[in-house]
DNA sequence: AGCACGCCGACT
DNA sequence: GTCGGCGTGCTC
């Protein structure tokens, strides 16, 4: 028998189906993942069984080892694979990882090995036929076997544990677990102190000179005892490289352990039958129509905020599981829905599943086979969950479809709601793709009559969405105010709080950081790896990249003059400062990436601002989601421009449905709410229609910029990234590309495929770890010829060897 | 990517 | 003469 393999150590030049020789005794089937020899040195690796067949084995190599007992991927998961592979230039191998839970590389085996038995063992163990059993078949393995041979010689469970455990406890046998493979997505890199403290002590006091790293890591863990890898390196300043030195100086010892993080369900108190409104029934009625039909296709569900399509979304799910099909919900973040897991959890118990990257390795695997048993059949998750191994899918539903976070930034760079839709199709599910702000692709498509059309216009409590008030920063600096807060959005959070009322301020600043400069002479702090500027952190008093983790101690004086060293930029610090000082007294409560950590949770820091009396939430985007305070009546946009002018052509539909989401966290209660929005240029149209909440407007004027544009939905985006060293040749590599690819389209048969191709351009990183980053944009049809010209150029390029020391990679309509 | 093969320069 | 530099080509 022929087994066609993916093979994991395949790069996309060579990534194709491997023939290899099935041994009689191993039954292979499609879907199980297998060891085999590769490469001229036959190196183990592993592979997944893409199809079993006769044929001729002639000079193919054996498959060297069955991984699993049972095909871990059906059929229909093989087909996904195939698209994602097609679809997003990437390894078969990469697909199957991505739809696989980390959990099945983590999957312990339970190894076993004889001790020294007696000579009379046979004797001894008269009267236990199954250990006798167990000891023989271990003699003929050579004394060592693995859990599946076991079962082998002895299926039923009950008695082979029995067995099992009677040889251990008479010593004959001895058992460990060995991990099969580590995957360290969900794990934990831990350095722990392997000598005394006092020796590790006098150890970094004799290196303070010429070790000062080491040094002061082991001063660290002297301290502590253990500590993260990740941590001990931030604190320090540290690499790994000091790490293992130090480990083989015998002072440290590293292991890795999973990290134990799970965001608890809270109970929940309300009414779980909803009464439906007549908007939420018109929609409900429109949509659980299409479940269990032969092509439910897709609708877009658009409600404005606290419309009620929570509400919708439940009895969708009730219906569905009613005709005894599953359900998806996938939310662009769980962190941010504690509320919603708790309503769901509510309404329909044990059925639910969860599925989401924070959980750790076991947990998620434990969900993933309980959907796969069919014991859960409500699947809620982020990205990955839309892999979810759910059987008789009847319900896809994705909520909030425009957020970024549904596209992956790594191989496969897949976009969850593209594969909800690939999912709906074949299985014949319905796909409802949620929003209050809907992307202007999905509109587009609902308004082409693609996707069918559900709008919930009314809030569900009937208040007025918030009044909305511009503030001209311009018109702030010229009166004299230098500050972040302008006098009106400071008078109105005076107000709020005189009245007992909250406040949310929005800091809007993806992608924008402080700077540290010299005020003398100019100097900036920049990473000597990449083309970024350090930004300090105030924890452990250095200058970090984000990007490649380098750090250095922070500096009073410059190093280029001597001058003085100051924080040049705002962050959510500086807004909280500016605040301390005009509210003295009073606490402010900050949330970002820097102060929500393990020990202090989102839900920690919600709910303080929930329960305590603290009149200020100030926080980047993670404040502008989900959030549903009763008594918070203000909304304030501290810089609405930020992340308008940014090179992408989705900045505008970003901002717009940034700035609508935050300001609908105002006056969910009884109290009427109010928002304020400050910028630099209060003309701007999309801040206009924004503060107006008018997504119509705001969807007919941006709808004609893509156009114009040849921008998404009209034509796909397909950005190909080119990385490596030195910088000339990324960019001779790129235009050779271009060049390539303009030739082509000047002959037959691509002549009447319409693309627009430019770059190459550096990308918005343009230096990341010493290798200079390119890309060229094309814009074109993604149809499937554009799609094998493509990756027929990228197997090309990377087999060139005039491009040996570059990388090239595609990308999907990205969001950068 | 990784690994071996192969063809040239610097050494015991 | 050989050890090893890395350019080249292939992976069932």
């Amino acid at each position: 028998m022929v087994a066609k393999i993916a093979v994991s150590s395949a790069v996309y030049a060579m990534d194709k189906p491997y023939d290899y020789r099935v041994s009689p005794e191993m039954t292979l089937l499609p879907g199980m993942r297998v060891k085999v020899p590769f490469g001229k040195g036959n190196r183990m690796i592993e592979g997944m069984v893409l199809s079993v067949e006769a044929g001729s084995e002639d000079g193919l190599k054996t498959v060297a080892e069955q991984l699993d007992e049972q095909p871990v991927m059906n059929e229909r998961m093989l087909r996904l694979a195939g698209f994602l592979r097609e679809r997003y230039f990437c390894t078969l191998y990469d697909a199957v990882k991505a739809i696989l839970p980390a959990g099945l590389w983590l999957q312990v085996r339970q190894r076993y090995a004889l001790q020294e038995l007696p000579p009379d063992w046979q004797h001894a163990a008269a009267r236990q036929k199954d250990a006798a059993l167990l000891v023989q078949a271990l003699l003929d393995l050579g004394g060592e076997a693995e859990e599946p041979a076991l079962i082998r010689v002895l299926p039923d469970m009950e008695r082979r544990n029995a067995a099992i455990r009677y040889l251990l406890r008479k010593n004959w046998l001895r058992t460990d677990a060995e991990l099969l493979h580590k995957n360290a997505d969900r794990t934990e890199k831990l350095v722990e102190l392997a000598a005394s403290p006092e020796e590790a002590l006098s150890y970094a006091a004799q290196k303070k000179r010429s070790a000062p790293l080491q040094a002061s890591a082991l001063e660290l863990l002297a301290a502590v005892g253990a500590v993260s890898a990740k941590e001990l390196c931030y604190f320090t300043g540290a690499t790994n490289q000091t790490l293992s030195r130090l480990e083989t100086l015998g002072f440290v010892r590293i292991f890795r352990q999973e990290i134990l993080r799970r965001s608890k369900i809270e109970p929940y108190t309300g009414d779980t039958a909803f009464d439906l409104t007549e908007q939420q029934q018109a929609a409900f009625s429109a949509l659980s129509q299409k479940l269990g039909t032969d092509s439910p296709g897709v609708s877009l569900l658009y409600g404005v905020t606290g419309s009620g399509k929570t509400a919708v979304y439940i009895q969708l799910i009730r219906a569905c599981l009613a005709m005894s099909r599953t359900a998806m919900l996938l939310v662009p973040e769980i962190a941010l829905t504690p509320q919603l897991l708790s309503l769901f959890s509510a309404c329909f118990g044990d059925k639910i599943a969860v599925l989401h990257s924070s959980l750790r390795v076991g947990e998620r695997y434990d969900e993933w086979k309980r959907i796969r048993r069919g014991e859960a059949t409500v699947v809620i998750g982020t990205r990955s969950a839309v892999f979810a191994p759910a059987e008789r899918l009847g319900l896809l539903i994705v909520d909030e479809e425009q957020e970024h976070t549904y596209k992956s930034e790594n191989s496969p760079r897949y976009h969850a709601r593209e594969v909800a839709i690939y999912r709906g199709a074949r299985e014949q599910a319905l796909v409802v793709l949620g929003s209050a702000t809907p992307s202007v692709e999905s509109m587009y498509r609902a308004k082409q009559g693609i996707y069918s059309l559900c709008t919930l216009p009314y809030r569900y409590n009937g208040k007025d969405l918030p009044a909305v008030g511009m503030i001209d920063m311009k018109q702030e600096l010229r009166n004299g105010n230098q500050g972040v807060v302008s006098g009106v959005l400071a008078d109105a959070i005076r107000d709020a709080m005189s009245r007992k009322e909250k406040t949310i301020l929005l800091l809007n600043r993806r992608g924008a950081s402080r700077l540290t400069v010299c005020v003398d002479c100019g100097y900036v702090a920049e990473c000597p790896r990449c083309s970024v500027h350090l930004t300090y952190h105030a924890a452990n008093r250095r200058l970090m990249c984000h990007y490649c983790g380098y750090s250095e101690p922070y500096a009073e004086r410059c190093p280029s003059c001597g001058g003085h060293i100051k924080q040049m930029g705002f962050g959510t610090q500086r807004v909280q400062m500016c605040l301390e000082e005009l509210f003295p007294g009073r606490e402010i409560l900050r949330m970002d990436a820097d102060t929500i950590t393990p020990s202090n949770p989102h839900e920690k820091v919600l709910s303080r601002f929930a329960n305590e009396d603290i009149p200020v939430l100030v926080g980047t985007q993670m404040v502008a989601k989900g959030l549903n305070f009763e008594d918070v009546t203000l909304v304030g946009v501290i810089d609405a421009d930020m992340s308008l002018y940014v090179d992408n052509f989705r900045a505008s539909e970003t901002t717009f449905s940034l700035i609508t989401q935050v300001v609908g966290r105002s006056g969910r209660g009884s109290k009427a709410g109010r928002a304020l929005i400050q910028t630099m240029t209060p003309q701007n149209s999309v801040l206009q229609l924004a503060s107006r909440q008018d997504y119509d407007a705001f969807y007919e004027q941006e709808i004609g910029l893509r156009q114009a544009r040849s921008c998404p939905p009209f034509y796909d985006l397909i950005q190909i990234g080119f990385t490596g060293w030195p910088e000339r040749q990324v960019i001779a590599a790129a235009a050779a590309f271009r060049d390539r690819l303009n030739a082509l389209l000047n002959s037959e048969p691509y002549r009447q495929v319409k693309m627009l191709v430019l770059g190459p351009a550096p990308a918005s990183v343009a230096k990341i770890n010493n290798r200079y980053r390119y890309r060229l944009s094309l814009s074109c049809e993604n149809s499937r010829s554009v799609r094998t010209l493509l990756a027929w150029l990228l197997r090309e390029f990377s087999r060139d060897s005039k491009n040996r020391d570059v990388t090239i990679f595609a990308d999907v309509n990205p969001y950068e």
